[in-house]
DNA sequence: CGTGTAAGGAATTCTGACACG
DNA sequence: CGTGTAAGGAATTCTGACACG
C-alpha cells in the first residue's frame, strides 16, 4: 500500500540494483518466485519489495539452493506467519493476559 | 537516501501517476522545476519525490501560476528552511535553554 | 536446472521543430 | 507561455528458441 509495494520499476533498473541479468529475473518469475505487473504494452514493472525479494533469492541461489526450494521456503514462511497471526488472535480472546470482557457480555 | 529519493521510474509511469503528459513533464524539467536522472542510454528516471513535486506543480499550474513563479516560490521555501535551520543552530548555542558549555571551554 | 545468447519485433522514450494562442 | 503533435531515430523490453551442462 505504500511506496515499497508499488510496481513501477522497469527490468533494466532492477538489473542494476540487484546485479542480476534480465534472463535470471524473468526465469525467477517463470518459477513463480516474483510477480511483476505489466504495462498495457507488456513491459514488466517491479516494486521495491520485488527488488528486495530478488536480492534474497540471489543470495539463496548463491548458497546452492534451487528455485523450487526457495519457493517452498517462502510458502512455509507465509504459513508460519498465518499461524502466528491466528495464535495471536486466540490469545487476545482467551489468553492469560487478555483484557477484561465488556460489561455487555455479563448479561447472565 | 530512502526509497522516495531514488530515481528509478520512467516517464510513462510518471504520466500515469500524475495525469500529466510527457510534454508537460519534460517542459517542467526545462524550466528547472524537476531534475530527473538519466540512464546510460538517455532515458529519464524519476523518484517518488519527483512525482509528488509534479502533483504539486500541476495543482499550482491549475491555479494559474506560471512556471517561474513556482520556481521562485520553491526557492523561497528553501531559503526559509535554511533560515530556520540556522536559527535553530544559534538557539542551540546561545539561547535561553542551551545546554551548559563543556568544561574544556572554561580554561581561562 | 539455471543461464547465456542471437533474432526479430514491438513498446517506450528521445530530440528538435512547427503550431496555436 | 504552456502544450499538442507528427517525424525519425535510438534505447529498452519482449518472446521463443537453441545451447551447454
Amino acid at each position: 500500500m505504500n511506496y515499497k509495494t508499488k510496481k513501477l520499476i522497469t527490468i533494466g533498473i532492477v538489473c542494476e540494483m540487484t546485479g542480476l541479468s534480465e534472463r535470471q529475473i524473468r526465469y525467477y518469475e517463470e518459477r513463480k518466485l516474483i510477480f511483476p505487473e505489466r504495462t498495457k504494452g507488456g513491459t514488466r514493472k517491479y516494486s521495491f519489495n520485488d527488488i528486495e525479494s530478488l536480492m534474497d533469492i540471489a543470495e539463496k541461489m548463491d548458497d546452492g539452493m534451487q528455485t523450487f526450494e526457495i519457493k517452498q521456503l517462502h510458502n512455509k514462511n507465509k504459513a508460519s506467519a498465518r499461524e502466528e497471526m491466528i495464535k495471536g488472535q486466540i490469545n487476545a480472546r482467551f489468553g492469560q493476559n487478555r483484557a477484561p470482557l465488556d460489561q455487555s457480555d455479563k448479561r447472565l
